[in-house]
RNA sequence: GCGCCCGUAGCUCAGUUGGAUAGAGCAACGGACUUCUAAUCCGUAGGUCACAGGUUCGAAUCCUGUCGGGCGUGCCA
């Protein structure tokens, strides 16, 4: 709806400008924006123009208005009266068949209402969750892997063409860690005296591990191997047994990725030393104290980095930028990563690799998750990853189960620290958010179920719609309006959390409107309007719902 | 010390990329079920947008400084 507003005052500008009454040179460049206006006396959308080209034009706001709405098309077609009010803004006052219009649009698209009628030349890569295979995925990652599944599809619906990846760090001193940690709980287990060493994995997933061990061919040979190949042979063990429950934890979850990159490939293909040659080939790298450096001056980092270490060994840092040069070499345009908060402090150096590879800074786009919190009974759960005690991801499934979880990591902007409070998830009643949503979608189910059970004529065809005359029924229709509108803005913010919050008004104003009218009156052309409003109700939440990976019942 | 994020109603948070009179939910108080699901709805009350300056037609939003909270600042990941 913004983008037709939008078009008609780009064209009244224009309009204007040729004739001379108005003179811009450079109308592309200025920002027309549409908003929705907060208040029913301003219309139902209002743009800033004038106030924005005041400045170019170099006459007062208001004269701009005026020069702008005697081009507009008003009384004909969509605007049935606009105004200049304020310093200058211009109201928009739809005509009431634009609304008809966008009910018989919903029912017309059904579950592709929303979505962008063209693909957008922009492939996008979106990269989350990548938490090393160490250990289970904890809460926290399960804000970032709701996020960025959200994420996915919210651009998908936008007409971006996405792949998800998860990077996979299989190398490296970590994995020595872990498999160091098995093989001493292996030998725990078979009755040896050992003393657990320090910094190692502690959790009780890897005694699980151990025992599993026990009997198997790999666990016989454990003992007559060297040790470094027997750290070897549990660190490849453990890897892939932890990376295939973090999988199942995330199917759980309704997360899927179109594909798993392990950073072992990059190692093994020769693209990491290819990747520190193209930096050192323009000049990126230094040598000193022994070891190969990443240059930052000119970059955007505060200090020089290390990628090779003085023994020889590539840092993860090395891995990241071959990791990144890969991505962008497989032809994607943008490149969106969301990482833990406390990784913050790497996104100017990974910023800094991308540039100096000859690519814009700006292909990467970061999104920073920020902390989970559990509550319970109104208190803090504390989480220590260090001592292994931490709630997991599929721990929080079991117990509130992945609408609500999904749901609620949705809640908060993703840079705002997220409160998870368990009992309110759990909770079926409208102080949570989740079974509130759901239920307007489970309501309108109820009411066409009713409606067969007495034998009601409900097909969708043609209703005389002027007769949804009510004020509640105009603001359902104008918010059904908002949502395509709020799918692209969402999806260009990169900010998933809007739907939510979209969702909830809509729940909110359905539920009013259901408590107080009847759908199934005796009137049958109100009826029949009354049935296609909240069918189409029905179809939007059910599609914003699916943006979120929740699911939409039918009856609860 | 330096850097990043945050600071909005008692609590948890939105705030349409700088717009018109700053909004919800929870908690509190008062109401509504012979009904298509009360897993719901309606009403009341609640504010120095942390603080001080600056930028302009206009600031919760942008810039500077101060205070407070979180996180970083490794040849760790």
């Amino acid at each position: 709806m913004k983008e037709v507003l939008r078009s008609l005052v780009r064209s009244a500008v224009a309009d204007a400008a040729q004739r001379n009454v108005l003179a811009i040179a450079d109308l592309d460049s200025v920002r027309l924006e549409i908003s929705r206006t907060k208040d029913p006396r301003f219309g139902d959308y209002a743009t800033n123009a004038a106030l924005a080209l005041a400045g170019a034009t170099g006459k007062k706001p208001r004269e701009v208005a005026a020069i702008i709405v005697d081009n507009l098309p008003v009384g004909q077609g969509m605007l049935e009266r606009v105004e200049i009010a304020g310093p200058g803004f211009i109201n928009f006052f739809l005509a009431g068949t634009v609304w008809q219009d966008v009910l018989r649009q919903v029912h017309q698209e059904k579950e592709t209402y929303g979505h962008a009628r063209e693909s957008r030349a922009v492939r996008v890569l979106l990269e989350f969750v990548s938490a090393n295979p160490t250990g289970p995925l904890h809460v926290g990652h399960g804000r970032g892997a709701a996020v960025g599944d959200t994420l996915a599809r919210l651009l998908r619906a936008s007409g971006y063409a996405v792949d998800t990846e998860y990077y996979v760090n299989d190398a490296g001193n970590q994995m020595k860690i872990l498999g160091n940690s098995l093989l001493h709980r292996y030998r725990e287990v078979v009755g040896e005296q050992i003393t657990f060493p320090e910094n190692h994995y502690r959790g009780d997933y890897v005694v699980e591990m151990a025992s599993e061990l026990v009997g198997t061919p790999l666990g016989r040979r454990l003992a007559s191997m060297p040790e470094t190949e027997a750290v070897e042979a549990c660190a490849q063990y453990a890897c892939d047994r932890i990376l295939s429950g973090i999988e199942d934890d995330l199917a759980a979850f309704g997360v899927t990725y179109d594909a798993y990159f392990r950073e072992r490939r990059l190692h093994e293909s020769g693209a990491l030393v290819q990747a520190l040659e193209a930096l050192r080939d323009r000049g990126k790298v230094e040598d000193k104290e022994g070891a190969m450096w990443f240059a930052m001056e000119g970059e955007a980092d505060e200090k020089d980095r290390v990628l090779v270490r003085a023994t020889g060994e590539p840092t993860y840092f090395a891995a990241d930028v071959a990791y990144h040069q890969d991505k962008l070499r497989r032809g994607y345009d943008l490149l969106i990563d969301i990482w833990g908060a406390d990784h913050h402090g790497y996104v100017p150096r990974v910023r800094a690799a991308v540039s100096a590879l000859g690519y814009s800074p700006d292909v990467l786009r970061v999104l920073l998750v920020q902390f989970v919190t559990l509550v319970r009974e109104g208190m803090k759960i504390s989480m220590s990853t260090r001592s292994g005690e931490f709630v997991t991801l599929r721990e929080v499934l079991e117990e509130v189960g992945p609408d609500a979880a999904r749901f609620f990591f949705l809640t908060k902007r993703c840079d705002s620290h997220l409160d998870f409070d368990l009992d309110l998830a759990k909770r079926q009643s409208k102080d949570n958010p989740v079974y509130y949503v759901q239920y307007a979608h489970a309501r309108v189910s109820s009411i066409f179920r009713i409606a067969a059970e007495r034998g009601i004529d409900a097909t969708m065809t043609d209703p005389d719609l002027t007769v949804l005359s009510l004020p509640e029924e105009q603001k359902l229709v104008k918010h059904l309006a908002d949502y395509p509108d709020v799918i692209v803005e969402a999806a260009d913010a990169l900010e998933p959390h809007r739907v939510t919050f979209y969702l909830m008004d809509l729940a909110e104003l359905f539920h009013g409107y259901y408590h107080d009218n009847k759908v199934l009156t005796e009137d049958s052309s109100v009826k029949k309007a009354r049935l296609y409003l909240v069918e189409a109700v029905r179809q939007v939440v059910a599609n914003g719902l699916d943006i979120l990976g929740v699911t939409a019942p039918e009856r609860m």
